[in-house]
DNA sequence: CGCGGAACAC
DNA sequence: GTGTTCCGCG
């Protein structure tokens, strides 16, 4: 029973959830709010009382330990009232994230994984308030180079710890994932084929308005099945379009880059891409308002010139950075409701790929009731803040206090905690200088290219390999990515990538290559 | 330690 | 669908 576990349960008591929103599954899993273990990860991964416990590895993009290993597995299972929680079911919990692609495995160092935030879904755009970088605690993955050119100040003023303070330089720590499809006309998504590759730039475009749709969607108006909702940002598309209305350039140029993009970006945007079959209409987007995201264009594209090379230098996948220049940024509001805000911060992207398929002879019920109809035409906001589960209770307590006064407050309250949340992703704590200059790849492990080269499908020389991994059973496919993939490697070397000085347009050049 | 199958709970 | 619990294997 849940007795045991009072603690955290889910909000909807109104009084006292202590998990942001966001944790839940809101929108990936309509059924169940449960907190999802990879979120639950996040967040230690995001609050410095943890560190000692779990911290982002540096160097390495998304790569964390897990120092404690018993005591994460405490904290998680106290989380989910399974106080018989141990390493061994929490690492198999996270085993089951490979094929899923969420997580993968760091060869050769103990307890530490690694996200793959190129399966992630992180609608709040990076630069979304990164709050905390001076002193950050582990809020962020670490990001290589890149962000150091843009940093936005800090959102809310009234941060709680940490400060203002940007003189670190980094900041655009969030990023965003993006680009991958997996939207198969709600056709079969399952499509094994579907699953892998993704695709092919449209998706990126069909991104673009992905947002503008969602208000639509929930109005109801569309009457989609729900399928599982990926979508991912909108990201502009190649380069080459910056001069199109989409980029924020035209948008607004405002001169001072002081400001954020007030994230709310994008709640979750779960619609499936596919609604919307691309209308914009600025009316519904949710952000169309006044102009909270601003920026200066030379920055802009330092950024982005930072970030092809830090694909390079780390094999990332071109997408995963955002581009935010596409972005369609109608401005959002900064003061939103603080209702509409954003909720989730992270999405995941594509479906697991071929679980298991068990032959159990399947009661053929459907699922009938389903009674999570989001209702909202507003998407659920975050509530962030918690610290819930921390461990002692007084933190607990603590926690309430702020909901309460949240409550009351609202408003501002609100946005602040919303951009507590963006903090997830903002930059972790120190920069294991970076270096802007791809030269060599540094650390050991160019995993990530492997999905690069996954990432793309028209490649010509992955053409062979395709046919091999469509030979072989997703699984085994699975695996060779994150293993050691020598051929995937090869290609990357082999300068899928390279955009020498050509800045964003290497990148697109690369996406395009695609 | 880490992996992944299997059965099961929710 | 997402975990949890067990467990054998390397």
């Amino acid at each position: 029973m849940k007795a045991g576990c009072s603690i955290v349960e889910k909000p909807e008591a109104g009084g006292g959830y202590q998990f942001p929103d966001w944790a839940y599954k809101t929108e990936s899993s309509p059924g169940s709010r449960q907190i999802q273990l990879w979120h639950f990860i996040l967040e230690l991964l995001q609050k410095e009382e943890f560190r000692h416990v779990i911290a982002w590895q540096q160097g390495e993009y998304g790569e964390f330990v897990i120092k404690d290993p018993d005591e994460v597995a405490r904290l998680w299972g106290r989380r989910k009232c399974k106080p018989q929680m141990n390493y061994d079911k929490l690492s198999r919990a996270l085993r089951y994230y490979y094929n899923k692609r969420i997580l993968h495995k760091t060869k050769g160092k103990r307890f530490t994984y690694k996200f793959n935030f190129n399966k992630l879904v992180m609608p709040n755009y990076p630069f979304i308030n990164i709050r905390s970088s001076g002193v950050v605690p582990q809020s962020a993955p670490p990001v290589p180079t890149a962000s150091s050119r843009f940093h936005f100040p800090p959102l809310d003023s009234h941060s709680p710890t940490s400060d203002v303070q940007p003189g670190r330089g980094f900041s655009a720590g969030s990023l965003t994932t993006s680009g991958h499809e997996s939207l198969s006309d709600g056709s079969d998504r399952k499509a094994e084929l579907s699953e892998l590759e993704d695709g092919s730039a449209t998706d990126w475009r069909r991104g673009v308005d992905l947002l503008s749709s969602r208000n639509a969607v929930s109005g109801g108006g569309i009457g989609h099945q729900k399928r599982k909702p990926d979508i991912m940002l909108p990201l502009f598309t190649r380069p080459g379009m910056y001069p199109d209305p989409h980029s924020p350039f035209a948008v607004s140029p405002l001169p001072g880059r002081g400001s954020v993009l007030n994230v709310p970006i994008s709640p979750a945007l779960s619609l499936t891409p596919t609604i919307f079959s691309y209308s914009p209409s600025p009316g519904l987007s949710p952000f169309t308002s006044s102009s909270c995201f601003s920026f200066n264009p030379e920055e802009m594209k330092h950024y982005l010139h930072s970030q092809a090379c830090s694909v390079f230098n780390y094999h990332l996948s071109p997408r995963t950075f955002p581009r935010y220049p596409g972005l369609m940024v109608p401005p959002l509001q900064c003061q939103m409701h603080p209702e509409e805000s954003t909720q989730f911060s992270i999405k995941l992207q594509p479906p697991p790929v071929g679980r298991k398929n068990r032959e159990r002879v399947e009661t053929s019920e459907e699922s009938a009731p389903v009674s999570a109809p989001t209702v909202a035409p507003i998407p659920p906001r975050i509530k962030v803040e918690p610290a819930s589960e921390k461990d002692p209770e007084s933190l607990r307590q603590s926690a309430q206090e702020k909901e309460e006064h949240t409550q009351e407050e609202g408003a501002v309250l609100r946005t602040t905690m919303e951009a507590e949340k963006g903090t997830i992703f903002a930059r972790p704590a120190a920069p294991p200088t970076w270096p802007s200059v791809p030269t060599s790849t540094p650390n050991e492990e160019p995993l990530e290219v492997t999905e690069d080269s996954e990432d793309r499908p028209g490649k010509e020389p992955s053409a062979p390999e395709k046919k091999e991994d469509a030979l072989m059973p997703p699984k085994l496919r699975l695996k060779r990515r994150w293993n050691d993939d020598p051929e995937a490697r090869e290609l990357s070397k082999n300068g899928k990538f390279l955009w020498n000085g050509s800045g964003p347009r290497g990148l697109a050049a690369a996406a395009a290559d695609a």
